[in-house]
DNA sequence: TATTGTTATACTCTATAACTATA
DNA sequence: TATAGTTATAGAGTATAACAATA
């Protein structure tokens, strides 16, 4: 693992570093850094571990739905879908009540991925979040759910 | 402003929405366009931004520490100070001590633009955490502000 | 030898518009 | 007319390696 020594000699201490949009962005580069490395040996990325994890943890998302929580694209949903589902880790069922709409669905091998890949990215989060305790964990993971949230009703 | 419509269909209520990478994501993707938005009307994006306001809050940062206080490679920096530089919004001024070091110095201009431009941001910011009282907007920034810290001394 | 900044390059991610098929 | 998904494309952001100047 890479050592890096980060000297951000007096930002630190500066009132810009209490941002919340800054320390939003540098957590979620730290994030995704970290997650990447934690998911490359299952050929994975942060992306399409999501769309991965979401087909996992719901019933039949559309790609629609996937988009909207996920903050992607649609469009960028059809291709980490494509990727996915040319690995057989997820398959496309079109909706027989409107055939617009596809639902995406996991696979057995798709959840057998999942599960081991999801162990990996549990380590990496909670060696990233190893300075707050449990309590801390929870307080923040909600007041972020609150954020997020807010937005999806705007 | 546009008016999203946001289903995210059962997503928002699985385990996987509860997860910090994943709030992370979400609340930064939210935060950077919405910030983005505030910010057009002075030709300035996040990042270049984030590299003036840096050079607006900190005595004389190099880009060396920009670089590791932004998260971005040092390469990156060279881009947002050449472009910053060329409107004549910071200027590079080499260390007398080491003459590989280039500190950058906010001009007048510099500050004048990041005055208002500060005002923006700060407004968008608000309303992204709209839905959070003034001690939960605290106890947010100061747990983000401890995880990536944190990872400065990794 | 090591480090700061720089250049070059490729890759990933994001945004937009136009298209299709369905509704 | 409107919507889900798709395609194509361009632009923004990120990662890597190699180089010159300086230490």
């Amino acid at each position: 693992m890479a050592q890096l020594q980060l000297d951000t000699g007096g930002l630190e201490e500066t009132a810009f570093a209490s941002e919340p949009g800054l320390l939003l962005a540098r957590a979620n580069a730290d994030s995704i850094a970290a997650t990447n490395e934690a998911l490359a040996e299952f050929g994975l990325r942060v992306r399409s571990f999501a769309v991965l994890a979401a087909a996992a943890a719901a019933s039949r998302p559309t790609q629609r739905e996937l988009a909207a929580f996920l903050r992607l694209d649609p469009s960028q949903v059809v291709a980490l879908v494509d990727g996915l589902e040319r690995r057989g880790l997820v398959r496309r069922e079109a909706d027989p009540g409107d055939r617009r709409v596809n639902a995406i669905v996991i696979t057995e091998a798709g959840q057998s991925l999942h599960a081991r890949a999801s162990r990996a990215v549990a380590g990496s989060r909670d060696r990233q979040l190893a300075a707050l305790t449990p309590a801390e964990v929870t307080t923040l993971t909600g007041l972020l759910a609150k954020i997020v949230r807010s937005r999806s009703v705007e």
